[in-house]
DNA sequence: AGTTTATATCTGAATTACAGATAGATGGAT
DNA sequence: ATCCATCTATCTGTAATTCAGATATAAACT
């Protein structure tokens, strides 16, 4: 049956137009890839080289499926190394689960670094609901997270804070609120707050009391951010989601007369203690937590 | 050495979760898919399944590498029916050659339809100058091509018009000429004519003396447009790559006293005698003459 | 416990792959 | 024109492999 070591010999002989060299590259004797590639021939029904002069020629058919033979080759060497790869131990697959709202800008380049360093594991994303992401990576769906800082979490989970992330308070551009020069609690408690986050972890979560007594809840930010965009109300959401909006003029930043306006929230990657993480997995989270805190202000122009 | 088989012994052992299920599918022993998949873990030194039950369970390991394996299988099956559809005399490569300034709007749902007819067969489209067209095929470079109509071809070229493509004459929106309801030949030559192609093709080349004495050429059409869009000139330009910049009020179309504003020039099909076109490019062409007219008046709002 | 169905392993047979040798052919050098 | 080096196809016998069948054993199910 058809060897990979065939398919090799057919490109190598295609690339050298030679059979015989070919056979020295591979350390065989010249009939064993005479006969390969003639039995390629007759597996395939096509003639791949014209014989009729002292060297053998590609033809047009050869020509065509020399890419798909070496794509085989490719594919071949590709299995070997991710078994290699992960015979020492490396994971096959990475999966790490960020917040919706944590911006990856600040990965990016950590990410591309990832997949020079291991070629072989593929990367997955998923972004979760806050809600979600415990049970994501209780049940191992999710080997690492990255979620805005809580107060504590469940036990069996491990945290370490790697960066943080601005929200800003914004309305429509339109919006009444966006009138004042400074907003206070009472102004705010004016009009609806809506809120990236699901009623019910909204309310067994975390430290926050909602600042106005109307609230609307939405499961994702960039349904808030839409709605907010309506004139809806008004919301705090991550400076990521709502840069370019803010720059068209389309949405307007509030200015907080009780405190800071930019809310700096804390960045923890989250990691389950049952499941050890993998190499790949133990350098990201060694990656995150060597990150220059600078990465994490983009686009940045502090108000 | 590894066997192709033995790569899908393992993918269908994965699927069926069963080793003699795999075998009896594949209408081998038992024994064999065992070994082979044995010899797999060997080889790539690594443990696929967990065989501590009653049936193989995939390991971490193996459910990573099964999409490669499935890869290799996928290259192989390809790999053979190239070679089969090759075998039955179609070619492995179409090469079309269509001239810069012609839209490929019109042949969109052709192109789909060719790489669901002809999935083995890969496409490349050049799109050159006029002037190279005749070198292209008849080095054989391209098969096809599709130019504006000339008068004659050299010999040995087989044409056929297939549809037509409007040109328009354009200037930048606060051009002088854009201002005058009717624009007459002794307006045109006042100002710098831009013209789609280069100066030697241009002179050697059919029927068109230029219509103004100041002419600038530039082999492609796109710079052409940026020249007219600067204010450099007027230009004919086709409506397919101008249509946006007309649409934001960037260009503005002239309206010519002396004939209709749009010109609509033919598309010939051009082809070589001595090269006889392959099953695909054979359809290619049928097609092409069949495509009914309307196809070719795109966005068409004809003035 | 008994039955069924699963996998690993062993053995011998059949197939296949390969090295080495041979013959014919080609292209370049003399 | 002749010779030489080198190419490819093919033949032959041997080595390696692949595989089916048989056997042992383990797991699930009745």
């Amino acid at each position: 049956m058809a060897n990979i070591e065939h398919f090799r010999a057919f490109v190598l002989a295609a690339e050298l137009g030679s059979f015989s060299a070919a056979a020295r590259q591979m350390g065989k004797a010249q009939s064993a890839v005479s006969t390969a590639i003639a039995n390629l021939e007759i597996d395939a029904d096509v003639q791949l080289f014209d014989r009729s002069g002292r060297n053998p020629v590609l033809t047009a058919a050869g020509a065509a499926l020399l890419p798909n033979a070496r794509g085989i080759l490719l594919g071949n060497q590709e299995f070997l190394a991710r078994a290699t790869s992960m015979s020492q131990g490396v994971e096959g697959h990475l999966c790490m689960a960020i917040e919706q709202g944590i911006s990856i800008k600040p990965l990016l380049d950590l990410l591309r670094a990832f997949t020079s360093t291991f070629a072989h594991v593929s990367l997955e994303i998923v972004t979760p609901d806050p809600t979600d992401m415990a049970a994501l990576l209780k049940q191992g769906r999710a080997e690492l997270g990255l979620m805005i800082e809580q107060e504590g979490y469940p036990t069996g989970f491990q945290f370490r804070g790697v960066g943080y992330s601005r929200t800003v308070p914004v309305t429509a551009h339109d919006h009444p609120l966006a009138t004042l020069a400074q907003v206070r609690h009472a102004d705010l408690r004016k009009y609806r707050e809506l809120v990236p986050q699901s009623r019910q972890s909204a309310e067994t979560a975390r430290t926050d009391r909602r600042k106005s007594p109307s609230v609307w809840y939405a499961e994702n930010p960039m349904l808030v951010l839409e709605l907010v965009a309506q004139g809806f109300g008004w919301a705090e959401l991550p400076y990521s989601i709502i840069a370019d909006r803010l720059r068209t003029g389309d949405l307007a930043q509030l200015n907080y007369a009780f405190q800071q306006s930019d809310i700096l929230q804390g960045v923890d990657a989250v990691w389950t203690e049952q499941r050890a993480l993998g190499v790949a997995g133990q350098w990201m989270l060694n990656k995150l937590l060597e990150l220059p805190q600078d990465v994490w202000r983009e686009g940045e122009q502090v108000a």
